[in-house]
DNA sequence: ATCCGGTAAA
DNA sequence: TTTACCGGAT
């Protein structure tokens, strides 16, 4: 047997009784599976777990997303965080409905011209909905994959290496059991070698793992406050608030010790909120007004 | 205070 | 290739 059909059967067998079972994995559905994978992008398992049911009994289609007003996708968002993630969805949505038919295309290319949709997601749906033999990449993998194959493969590009390691049955298993290893056993530090199915033959097991560094550049912000907590305030304040609100209250509410000559700053954060589909900003009175975007 | 991450835009 | 985007966990 060679080493890579080791892996397999060693991992493919450790999924087989470990899998967690998570509501994404008992269905197909295309737009399930889109939303589990979107919701996944930059979150948690514990927190989407919460999330996804009650996401998916208020838009429960493409269809009834894309009929949906923005506002009322981003307040059933609320505690998932990059919002943006909301408006792209919505968008894609639309997208779906109206270009496609009402069905998600199936092949990668299409996938990936998609609102929200890249390298990754096109490659999720394309094996988890629709069952193609497609390499999956998402942090957990990468890291699984590169310590667990051997040094020659180390220089090349990972998604070549995803594809080359991919058995040419169980595409679907074999990745979700990637990601399974890397986020419970194969973690980035002080991984769990000695509960590690491939413990054996892991040329990196036990080895010292490096705790990657993170970017040194500093987050964007304000007084050593980052923007995106104003953004992710200014984001929350409108949610509750059924009617539009004043700049200058709106800076009250988010901003501790806000003044007037506050106001260009907290404009510009506003601004960048309504290129990126959130809010809309329009004129009462000749005071500026802020509502979630429709 | 620091960690975590897929997509889009620059 | 680099940066902004988020909020919950630790």
């Amino acid at each position: 047997m060679t080493q890579l059909a080791k892996i397999h059967k060693g991992i493919l067998r450790w999924y087989s009784k470990e899998a967690r079972d998570l509501p994404w994995r008992r269905t197909h559905n295309p737009f399930r599976i889109l939303l589990s994978e979107v919701m996944l992008q930059q979150t948690q398992v514990q927190r989407v777990l919460q999330k996804y049911p009650e996401f998916l009994k208020k838009f429960p289609s493409f269809d009834s997303l894309a009929r949906a007003r923005a506002s009322s996708v981003i307040r059933a968002w609320r505690g998932m965080g990059y919002n943006n993630r909301a408006v792209r969805l919505r968008k894609l949505a639309g997208e779906i409905t109206h270009k496609y038919g009402g069905k998600l295309p199936r092949t990668i290319r299409e996938l990936e011209s998609l609102p929200g949709i890249g390298p990754y997601t096109a490659r999720a749906v394309s094996c988890f909905a629709f069952g193609q033999r497609a390499p999956v990449v998402d942090t957990n993998v990468h890291r699984v994959l590169r310590r667990i194959l051997p040094k020659e493969t180390q220089r090349r590009r990972i998604w070549d290496v995803a594809e080359w390691a991919l058995p040419r049955r169980n595409a679907y298993s074999w990745n979700q059991s990637l990601m399974e290893l890397g986020s419970r056993i194969c973690v980035a530090r002080n991984p769990k070698c000695p509960v590690c199915p491939v413990e054996k033959i892991c040329p990196s097991a036990f080895k010292k793992h490096i705790a990657f560094r993170r970017n040194g550049a500093a987050e964007p912000g304000r007084n050593g406050i980052p923007n995106r907590i104003y953004r992710g305030r200014i984001v929350e304040t409108l949610r509750d608030s059924r009617r539009s609100v004043k700049a200058s209250v709106l800076g009250r509410r988010v901003v501790s010790g806000f003044r007037e000559k506050d106001e260009p700053w907290l404009v510009r954060l506003l601004k960048g909120l309504e290129r990126d589909g959130l809010v809309r900003i329009h004129n009462h009175r000749k005071k500026t007004e802020v509502s979630l975007a429709r």
